[in-house]
DNA sequence: TTGAAAGCGCTAACAC
DNA sequence: GTGTTAGCGCTTTCAA
């Protein structure tokens, strides 16, 4: 038994298949008779029609699919983020195309060549950094793009993003509040929008609160969002004898490089050192101690950046009405007081 | 400027769109003159050409996409697998369309049906059940099926699966090297594949290893893999007071739910209880006591099943050429010596 | 080896 | 309101 086709639906309901097709659709239902209407319903019912999205997507250009680029799936962060945009795309009856670019930039170009090829009416980025020569040229062919977690420095980018800014002053506050003095900050790539507000934060968190003192030896400068590089930047901070007695790490994997030194150390945490983080990735709150971090709506995130895509797409004009969410702090084991010396 | 067309290509090499398309195809490229192929293919690269796949796709009949059915994205455990998926899928033209059914078998139903009205050329299930009514259907529909992780009963579904029994007798043997005698088991869900079959290695084990006197007290089963439920099943067999000093956790998630108890109690592992996990998601590594866990090649076993997928698309087969991959005991903190009473 | 022509399943003008 | 007709971009017979 073959697939039925519109053409069987409009032969068992004794109409044309223009006419089937308008019935079917919502949008153009409101010009057929209401019982043609209900008769070319219960044809399709009957048979079990499911419009070929394929037929469809050749005639109205639109394919129903939109792109989805990120670093690796695989990185906690993302999961949560692509869940909300798949909820709200499915619900829509779009789908996701998921990449992944590894943050490699020749990769990534491949990647969108491919999901252009295959016709997505959008892209949602979440590999944006600050100066993006992709995103200018997608920008400049109006695909609607949404950029999630990072924003760029060109203005008319719509982006979802959280207030990394806040998140990083909540986390020091809370540290000062507990006595820390001497606070270190483990900061992410430079060009990304993320490592860059956050690494600001820092600054201006410190000179608030009057310990801005030696502020530069407190600062670290990591390559890259990964485990390995927080490892890395903590022991050098360590290497300098700074004497901070805290650190506010540019994201949870970082901080997580930070767990691994401590104990390959033999350090206490908090009692030797206290850290923050940044996103509350699944999982961080099962570490000993658990990690003190920033909670980042990640599922919130996802879905509003669908949202607006979708808008984006049905309006198909290029407003670029940017969001930024909340953050709140969240109090685990790994900040405590300073070790009085 | 629009996007080029076959049309546009043709036109500039100074040929019928028949003899383009047939140039630009691998498969019919051989008809073609050789010298008419590289004039093809030089007014198509100078274009930019990219075929438009919906319209191939509307002739070919083949969407040159797969459905990747699991319970939930933000579950460790698959978001290596759909990794390893898409990198093969990708490789060979093919992209993924994912779906979550948070194990709700209506929402699978129509996750389903949306995946075939898109028209994907197979499907990988990563949610089956132990009966499967929907797999059946499908498979009597002719539709590519591969499962991932879990088999079913019914035979002749290719499956790529880990070789459950042997991960969970190395945990066995793991424990009684370390001196444990009353060795428990939190049991998974005994509608999946995974949870009968490390059930009865449990099982099996016990009796090879002449531990599996008062056996069933030792047995806890739990509704669902998750971390409440394996917290839950933990109180139970605690409260049975069975005197048991290990745990076999029928996988990492009831593991953790086990440390949640364990940390609300005061309970310090490994002294107090050893435990063992199964498919070392990321991040168990972290935890304090790390957890000693049988380590599945994820990644792989998204790889294979993609693999196995498309040549089961390709060649219009159903062979089943089932796949079980070989899994590897990972020794960190939560296992040691019974404390000696 | 290449061109002509038909058509995949559907939708959108346009006419009735 | 509904039918007619054309055509989306591509592949694939069939002829030449």
């Amino acid at each position: 038994m073959p697939v039925p086709r519109l053409r069987d639906v409009a032969d068992l309901a004794g109409v044309h298949t223009a006419t089937a097709s308008r019935a079917l659709n919502p949008a153009t239902r409101s010009l057929v008779n209401e019982r043609t209407v209900t008769r070319v319903a219960k044809a399709a019912a009957q048979l079990g029609y499911t419009p070929n999205p394929i037929a469809r997507g050749l005639k109205t250009n639109r394919s129903g699919s939109v792109g989805v680029v990120i670093p690796d799936l695989t990185n906690a962060l993302f999961p949560p983020m692509v869940r909300g945009i798949d909820d709200v795309l499915s619900a829509a009856g779009y789908c996701a195309l998921i990449v992944n670019t590894d943050n490699d930039s020749e990769r990534e170009q491949t990647q969108i060549g491919f999901l252009r090829g295959r016709q997505v009416e959008g892209i949602i980025f979440g590999t944006a950094r600050l100066d993006s020569p992709f995103l200018e040229r997608l920008v400049a062919e109006a695909v609607p793009i949404v950029l999630i977690n990072r924003r760029v420095e060109t203005p008319g980018i719509t982006s979802v993003t959280v207030n990394d800014a806040d998140g990083v002053l909540l986390g020091l506050h809370h540290l000062a509040e507990l006595g820390h003095r001497r606070i270190a900050h483990l900061a992410g790539p430079q060009w990304t929008s993320t490592g860059k507000t956050r690494l600001r934060a820092y600054q201006q968190g410190l000179r608030d609160l009057g310990l801005e003192q030696g502020n530069s030896e407190l600062i670290v400068m990591c390559d890259a969002f990964t485990e390995i590089q927080g490892a890395a930047g903590f022991e050098t901070l360590l290497e300098r004898n700074t004497g901070c007695t805290a650190v506010v790490a540019g994201n949870d994997l970082l901080a997580l490089g930070c767990y691994d030194v401590m104990q390959r150390r033999d350090m206490d945490c908090p009692e030797a050192m206290s850290i923050v983080g940044f996103n509350d990735m699944p999982i961080v709150d099962k570490l000993r101690p658990g990690l003190t971090t920033i909670r980042i709506p990640q599922y919130d995130v996802g879905a509003e950046a669908a949202q607006l895509l979708l808008e984006k797409i049905r309006s198909g004009t290029s407003s670029a009405k940017s969001v930024m969410l909340d953050v709140e702090l969240v109090v685990r084991g790994s900040t405590g007081p300073p070790a009085t010396r």
